[in-house]
DNA sequence: GTGATTTACTAGGACTTCCGAGTATTTGAA
DNA sequence: TTCAAATACTCGGAAGTCCTAGTAAATCAC
């Protein structure tokens, strides 16, 4: 793992200690490697807890969506879209959670192009005893004070939007240009 | 990708909304569903500035590294470490890196189950223009101001330190228990 | 000094992500 | 209406991450 040997120092620091050294300021070099480090902490941390579900964080991801939807079911181009991840992802996703006997692929009939991704009973019952997991793991980010979790949030929304990852709320989308 | 295709709202703050209504209290959900999103955004725009050199940024990683060391080469487990990945990614990006020329193995003396890796002439020049590039381009943070990078990166060093990513500075390390 | 343990690297496999390309179906335009 | 363009999904492949397990070499203990 990345994690489990750790150094005398912290290692982000030391990066940008030396790259002051040879190229100059460090701030958004250690930004971003911090926000490397930090998804991969959380990644690992999150699929730990779901080891025992058989699942991965990806693939919960998608199971908590097909719960929040009307009837269980959605396209694999909605799924897609809400997860901001490849088609071809998606596909690979469901392929195990059928394989797993979690989700079931039905035809729509409204539109043939289209598959349907419906949770069966075991994954329903399962996506609410992970998400019992987790919640109770806080998504493995207990010990971080509720303030400093909300400026988090702020500032990873504020660098989202200034990567044009959502509208602006001054946007208007209905008439575009 | 995940970018191009942008729905008409902010998914995550969507995903906390409908959290909410089923769930609970959705902050470190949505904590956690950002950093995943910000990392996949940048890791994206990094390797589209990377792309014309032909590496990834899991590459650049290495070749930066190698730049610092005192004579352009580190063992393997060394590289690892110090960028705190499992010692088969390591393996798996010099072989590549070698196989472009860009990186050479060479056997370590003094202790013979090391390998060493060395960066070739054109390794070094092409760490050199693809620095400039990076830092061009800001690490693909353009947009965010100093001020929000700090505090970002403070959060984040928070959220290391609760998760255990480096030794706190008072713990002695010399001297354990 | 010899044997057990630890350390370093690699091989193979699982999982995720992306991309490019191909097939089917639907929509839209002439 | 008929043909072109857009949309939905899947297949194969590349790249990254991790894990387990294996071999070789160094270190430690007795």
């Amino acid at each position: 793992m990345g994690r489990s040997s750790r150094l005398a120092f912290d290692p982000i620091d030391r990066a940008g200690e030396l790259w002051s050294t040879h190229f100059g300021d460090p701030l958004s070099m250690k930004v971003v490697t911090s926000v490397m480090r930090v998804q991969q902490l959380l990644l690992a941390e999150l699929d730990a807890i779901l080891k025992p579900f058989d699942i991965t964080f990806a693939r919960y991801e998608v199971l908590v969506l097909l719960t929040f939807s009307r009837n269980g079911s959605l396209p694999l181009s909605k799924i897609g879209e809400r997860l901001m991840v490849h088609p071809t992802s998606v596909t690979n996703a469901i392929d195990r959670l059928e394989r797993q006997g979690l989700v079931r692929r039905v035809p729509d009939a409204s539109d043939r192009r289209r598959t349907l991704a419906e949770l069966t009973p075991s994954g329903k019952r399962l996506t609410k005893r992970a998400t019992r997991a987790l919640t109770e793991a806080d998504f493995g980010i207990t010990g971080v004070p509720e303030h400093a979790q909300r400026q988090l949030y702020d500032l990873l929304r504020d660098l989202r939007a200034s990567a044009g990852d959502f509208p602006h709320p001054d946007e208007d989308v209905s008439r575009p240009a």
